[in-house]
DNA sequence: TGTTATGTTGCCAT
DNA sequence: TATGGCAACATAAC
């Protein structure tokens, strides 16, 4: 679930209820592993009596400024979920990490997959890793021209390269199934073969689906649900993702939609709408 | 009850 | 070096 919109969705959530606390310790579940290569007792040593100044986003990764210039790097991959509760409330299932703030708050982290992580980063380590991430498909530089250059590099299907953290950072199944949906381009062309009219369409489409879903608080399928624990409502406005498994119809041509495997990753598009070779028909 | 799919990404082989 | 497949894990649905 958590792609940009929802992890954008979790910062703004989140900001508010922790920006300002002071951590006074931590909690660990049985999965220590949470948070890397450090011991609980390294990690909680370490973060003690940090007070939390910011909370910012790149890509799909979360960054929790402490005062003394280090970071908490939280990524929540599939299932992960970061959440703010009282100290006496019960422990989330999943749980795998309470940081204790004060004024008897907790910040807990619970993962079902345990693929996510909390690390605890140097400034230097945030900016290699900014370093290695694509642009921010949401950021003002981010014009249709820069997409293009990006896109004229990367042999490979569209999908799969619109899915690469190093082109644009923080796309996902969902919104690159949405955003080629909304360009009417088949997740399978060659992304060095776009015009520039189907690049601008493509760029317009991304921010778009990204937009629509940050303004939906993001996408619940089952597990998402922002810092305050509030599932997302973007799922009802989805035009085709998760929608081809079905052969549901398409919104724009009415015809059934189909599901494919596009770089290992359920695809759902319209065979119609989204044609491989030339442009598509109009609808009818 | 077994098989398959799931929002991500890093590793490994080619 | 770039790309594609798969594993990491737990669960739900078929």
């Amino acid at each position: 679930m958590p792609e940009l919109p929802e992890v954008e969705t979790v910062r703004r959530t989140l900001a508010p209820l922790v920006v300002g606390r002071m951590i006074v310790g931590a909690r660990f579940g049985v999965f220590a592993g949470v948070v890397g290569t450090l011991t609980p007792d390294e990690f909680t040593a370490r973060i003690t009596g940090q007070r939390i100044e910011a909370v910012g986003r790149r890509a799909k990764y979360l960054f929790l400024a402490l005062e003394n210039g280090a970071f908490l790097m939280v990524h929540l991959r599939m299932t992960g979920q970061l959440v703010v509760a009282d100290r006496h409330d019960s422990v989330l299932r999943f749980e795998h990490l309470a940081i204790e703030l004060t004024e008897g708050r907790d910040l807990r982290f619970a993962d079902q997959r345990k693929f996510g992580r909390v690390l605890l980063a140097t400034a230097a380590e945030v900016a290699a890793l900014n370093h290695r991430l694509g642009p921010e498909p949401l950021a003002p530089a981010f014009s249709a021209g820069a997409l293009g250059q990006l896109l004229t590099r990367r042999p490979g299907r569209l999908k799969s390269v619109l899915l690469d953290q190093r082109v644009v950072a923080g796309l996902g199944n969902i919104y690159v199934d949405e955003a080629l949906f909304r360009a009417r381009l088949h997740p399978e062309r060659a992304a060095t073969g776009l015009t520039p009219h189907e690049v601008r369409r493509l760029h317009h489409a991304l921010r778009t689906s990204l937009r629509q879903g940050i303004a939906n608080r993001g996408t619940t399928f089952s597990s998402f649900h922002d810092a305050a624990g509030d599932a997302g409502g973007n799922q009802h406005h989805l035009l085709v993702y998760g929608r081809g498994r079905a052969g549901l119809p398409c919104v724009r041509c009415h015809r059934p939609l189909v599901r494919s495997v596009v770089g290992g990753r359920g695809t759902s598009s319209c065979p119609r709408c989204q044609r491989i070779e030339g442009e598509p028909s109009p609808p009818g």
